[in-house]
DNA sequence: TGTCGTCAGTAG
DNA sequence: CATCGCTACTGACGACA
């Protein structure tokens, strides 16, 4: 047994840790006085404790002087640094600065020392001082405080977007990104020895001559890239790329076997009549088995000329390719899975690089199982292709120990012998009284042997091995674990009370840690799990250079996730798109091929009312989504789609799987499944069910030839959404949002009132019935014409670069819409009436958006009528949508109520009030409203003076009224919309 | 207090 | 030429009602 409770003291980042905690408001049981004896009391003073640390920080450097760099410096570390956090407050402490552990206390912090920080940081930091490590290091060696600012983590606004990346600065800022922190790399479980070399390597001397000119675009350098037809093909531009990339990448098989072994043998389980007994939790026998080395084993069956020599399963034997896997003799040389090739071969010269057989995989993993279902056990887990869990507690166990022990080496020895036989590959066999035990012991059966974790082992066995080797303890929480109480091991975890565990790891983290550093493990093999999502990602090979590349990819994925939904019978209601980012400093290309280097991660989902599959549904809400993310398409460097919320598709099982593309066989998996999963999504989700059925019925469920639809009816679906569905859907969308109590002062209820208007007013639902792909070419022109107005901006609207999203869902409406390229059509008109501040803003957002558009490939200018319909639709109003013809008809329908000395009709006024409004947020044309209001108010000035001249001057005081009320509820209207879009205080001077 | 959206981490 | 950096799940945390 380790020793649980050391003193606290023996270890100085612990009782930093310990300093920081505060023991307020916690269950004093989990540290009582025989446990923890002394702990609250010793540490009552936390800010005793600190100073404590720190005066023992400076006596343990004995007598040497050290200039007082940081005197008057209060500074705090967030997230990993190199040097740690711990080797930072030491330097701090020593050269006269104060260090601070705490968040709360930033506002007296006068610096933040970070590597990097999270977009979240990033905001919340803001307005702090955040330097780089280096700063500490540096300053130091200058022997002097260094100016921050030379070291800032964030730019300073302005500058944010776009750095200049000429060589010399392009250099500097690698050497910073080597050392940043993995939580902003895409990979983070790749340490970051290996990550030190995803560094630009050699580019063509193309592009090596274009990254030289600063300010140069990623979408300018994109398509620079994509001049080269190999590449080309390579990424996702080639419409093959899913199928060709999804057949070849290592770990989309992985994630794929594993999902289908696992509903593969949960339906056997269910299947099964007979429920395994159930058994006490320390009464049992649990098999781990597991395939050495299992890629390498597979590829030396059919070479046995190189069985005794360092081999590695990868694409390619060159530099950037990942080693999948690797025989013992490679390993021997320190290679190891996951590592770059290049690094490989530095290690072991003489490595030899083979290529994948994926079905041969296949193929000797069904023979492993099948070993194992013969086995005869309680129950069976698929770990992965070459892993997987047995209980054989019903075969093996006894309560005489020496029993379990003769017993369960028998089945293993036969299972090993009965694979290998099958496979000519070994698999070795760990045996544990539970998962967590099993699993461990499998590193002492391997290469080819067997292993038992005998009860009375355990502790002693556990409390040697890295806390990596526990499960769901990765890279991250060791590194945290070592930099915030300096262990390393699994033993130390007891010495750390756990409230103080799960204050750096987390509640449920700290609690699994505490249990498995005491070798106990809850989980039972093969637990029924019901799946939860659904998705399809590509973080490779992803490379833009306009939206419309984007759109298209965007709906090939959908069309993927689409089919892969549709194979397993389901439907989702919640769609969450993945964006993978350049991160700000990364370089162009990143060191590995088409690879993703250095991204910061954004998502956006979106629930809809009803579930679907339907690849348009999917493909029109994440090119939606996309527009939320406003982000460069050139710095797109992955792109992933996710469904949620899933329920099964009832009835007609086979329907829905043979309208999109199906693997022969699959449907009859899936309809096997469809039993399993709706028993237990009516256990685990009754609220999930209750979406469907409370969808409205878009089909009259009479008529039963047609079938049930699954549309997507998102109930507070966006009109730029809802423009894009088909007619039919629009229409029941429009039916199901028919009106219920709206109320008059209610404007927002009233633009949800749309079917009424339908009936009777034709006109004004004609944006909705458009068929948003085609815009007439006369109607195009015109726009053409019209937005050439703009001047220069006109061919960057009409080529577009930024997504945009004219309107936004309730809740999700921010103060602010960050979309800037509402900036370009101000009128100058009106922009000439603005306060200084805002045209400025307004400027700087015009420069902005304009320094964000990827500029089209030259000599291939997209066909107009295309790109403008992706900008935004042209609304109309009563048949009409340009000035002249709305100036004419509003003209019409104010003589006309006037002479016949009548106030305006309030449905008309409400009409107009609403259709101007969409015309600022969705036709995005903030100047044809702002005209027509004017129009308006000009032509009620001028037809009641007229009026006045001739008839009754009391009766036209009163009708004046009511015009003029007329005036200001449509200025209002404007006003609001474009509040909307940040723009505020609009002039309606005639 | 519960629910939702987003982000991060993990395994194989 | 290169290269094929996926996917399901859990948990934390802040915003919101």
């Amino acid at each position: 047994m380790p020793p649980r409770h050391p003193p606290p003291l023996a270890n100085p980042k612990l009782a930093a840790e310990l300093a920081k905690h505060t023991f307020d408001n916690e269950d004093g049981a989990e540290y009582a006085g025989s446990e923890f004896g002394g702990f609250g009391e010793y540490f009552r003073n936390k800010k005793i404790k600190l100073q404590n640390l720190d005066t023992h920080i400076r006596e343990s450097n004995n007598g040497i002087e050290r200039p007082p760099i940081f005197k008057g410096c209060i500074v705090h570390v967030n997230g990993y640094t190199k040097p740690s956090i711990g080797e930072l407050h030491k330097l701090v402490v020593l050269y006269g600065g104060v260090f601070s552990q705490y968040m709360d206390s930033k506002t007296t912090v006068t610096h933040i020392i970070a590597s990097s920080l999270t977009p979240k940081k990033l905001v919340e930091f803001a307005r702090y001082r955040v330097v780089k490590p280096e700063w500490i290091t540096q300053s130091i060696e200058a022997g002097k405080l260094l100016p921050w600012h030379d070291f800032r983590v964030i730019q300073p606004t302005g500058s944010q977007r776009r750095l200049p990346v000429g060589p010399a600065i392009n250099e500097q800022k690698n050497d910073l990104r080597q050392q940043s922190s993995p939580s902003h790399s895409v990979s983070p479980s790749k340490s970051a020895r290996q990550r030190e070399f995803d560094t630009p390597s050699t580019v063509s001397p193309h592009l090596t001559m274009t990254r030289k000119v600063s300010e140069i675009s990623s979408e300018d350098h994109n398509s620079a890239l994509l001049v080269n037809p190999n590449t080309w093909k390579s990424t996702v531009l080639n419409p093959e790329f899913l199928k060709t990339y999804y057949g070849q990448s290592r770990l989309h098989h992985l994630s794929m076997w594993k999902a289908n072994l696992k509903l593969k043998f949960q339906n056997q389980i269910s299947a099964s009549c007979r429920p395994p007994p159930k058994r006490p939790s320390d009464s049992r026998v649990i098999f781990h088995v597991d395939f050495d080395c299992f890629f390498a084993s597979i590829a030396l069956r059919k070479r046995p000329q190189y069985a005794d020599k360092p081999i590695c399963i990868g694409h390619g034997g060159n530099q950037n390719s990942e080693v999948s896997s690797c025989n013992y003799i490679a390993r021997d040389f320190g290679v190891r899975n996951g590592m770059w090739m290049r690094r490989a071969k530095e290690l072991c010269p003489e490595l030899i690089c083979l290529p994948y057989e994926f079905d041969a995989y296949e193929e000797a993993s069904s023979c492993m199982y099948s070993v194992l279902i013969d086995v005869g056990a309680d129950k069976i887990e698929a770990v992965s292709i070459d892993e997987a869990l047995i209980d054989v507690s019903s075969l093996c166990w006894s309560p005489n120990d020496d029993e379990i022990q003769m017993k369960s080496h028998d089945l293993a020895k036969s299972i090993r012998n009965k694979v290998f036989e099958l496979t000519q590959c070994h698999v070795s066999v760990g045996i544990g009284g539970n998962i967590l035990q099993a699993k461990l012991a499998t590193k002492w059966a391997k290469p080819a042997g067997q292993h038992r974790v005998r009860p009375n082992e355990i502790m002693q066995l556990i409390h040697g091995l890295p806390v990596e080797d526990l499960p769901g303890i990765g890279y991250s929480i060791g590194a945290q674990l070592k930099d915030r109480f300096d262990i390393e091991k699994t033993g130390d975890i007891l010495t750390i009370p756990k409230p103080i565990l799960q204050s750096v790891v987390g509640g449920k983290n700290g609690d699994k840690l505490y249990s498995y550093a005491h070798g106990e493990d809850a989980r039972e093999v093969g637990e029924i799990s019901v799946r939860k999502s659904v998705s399809a990602e590509v973080n490779w090979g992803v490379r833009f250079a306009t939206k419309e590349q984007v759109d298209t990819f965007l709906g090939s994925l959908a069309g993927e996730l689409s089919s892969r939904l549709a194979n397993l019978n389901m439907i989702g209601s919640n769609i969450t798109l993945k964006i993978y980012r350049r991160a700000e400093n990364a370089p162009l290309e990143p060191a590995k091929y088409l690879g993703c280097g250095e991204c910061d991660a954004f998502s956006r989902s979106y629930t809809g009312a009803s579930p679907t599959c339907d690849p348009s549904d999917i493909s029109r809400i994440a090119i939606w989504l996309l527009g939320k993310l406003q982000i460069p398409v050139g710095d797109i460097r992955g792109v992933g789609l996710q469904m949620t919320k899933l329920v099964p598709v009832h009835g007609e099982a086979g329907r829905q799987v043979t309208l999109f593309q199906t693997k022969s066989g699959s449907t009859e998996v899936a309809t096997r499944t469809l039993e399993t999963l709706e028993t237990k999504f009516e256990e685990d989700h009754h609220s999930n069910l209750d979406v469907r059925t409370s969808a409205e019925p878009f089909i009259d469920s009479k008529d039963a030839s047609k079938p049930v639809p699954q549309y997507f009816v998102p109930t507070e679906i966006s009109e730029d959404v809802l423009r894009e569905l088909p007619l039919s859907i629009q229409k029941e969308i429009l039916w199901s949002r028919r009106p219920k109590a709206s109320s008059d002062q209610d404007f927002v209820a009233k633009l949800q009132d749309e079917s009424q208007r339908i009936q009777q007013y034709g006109d004004i639902t004609a944006p909705f019935r458009r068929p948003a792909k085609r815009i007439g070419d006369q109607e195009a022109n015109r726009l053409k014409s019209k937005r050439t107005k703009l001047g220069n901006s006109s061919k960057n609207l009409n080529t577009i670069g930024c997504y945009r999203s004219a309107s936004k869902l309730p809740n999700q409406e921010n103060s602010i819409n960050t979309d800037n390229s509402w900036a370009l059509e101000v009128d100058e008109g009106i922009l000439k009436e603005l306060p200084q501040d805002i045209r400025d803003e307004i400027h700087e957002e015009r420069r902005h958006y304009l320094l964000n558009q990827p500029a089209g490939k030259a000599g291939e200018e997209p066909e107009l009528s295309n790109a403008i319909q992706l900008q935004h639709p042209i609304l109309t109003f009563q048949g009409k949508n340009q000035i002249d013809d709305l100036r004419d008809l509003l003209h019409d329908w104010l003589s006309a109520s006037s002479a016949e000395m009548q106030g305006p009709h309030m449905d008309d006024v409400h009409l107009l009030e609403k259709y101007l409004y969409r015309v600022v947020t969705d036709e995005v044309n903030l100047n044809k409203a702002v005209e027509l209001v004017k129009w308006v108010e000009f032509q009620v000035e001028k037809v009641l003076r007229e009026r006045n001249f001739h008839d009754n001057p009391v009766m036209n005081q009163e009708v004046l009224f009511e015009w003029l009320d007329v005036v200001d509820i449509l200025q209002k209207a404007v006003s609001t919309a474009a509040e909307k879009r940040g723009i505020y205080n609009i002039q309606f001077c005639c």
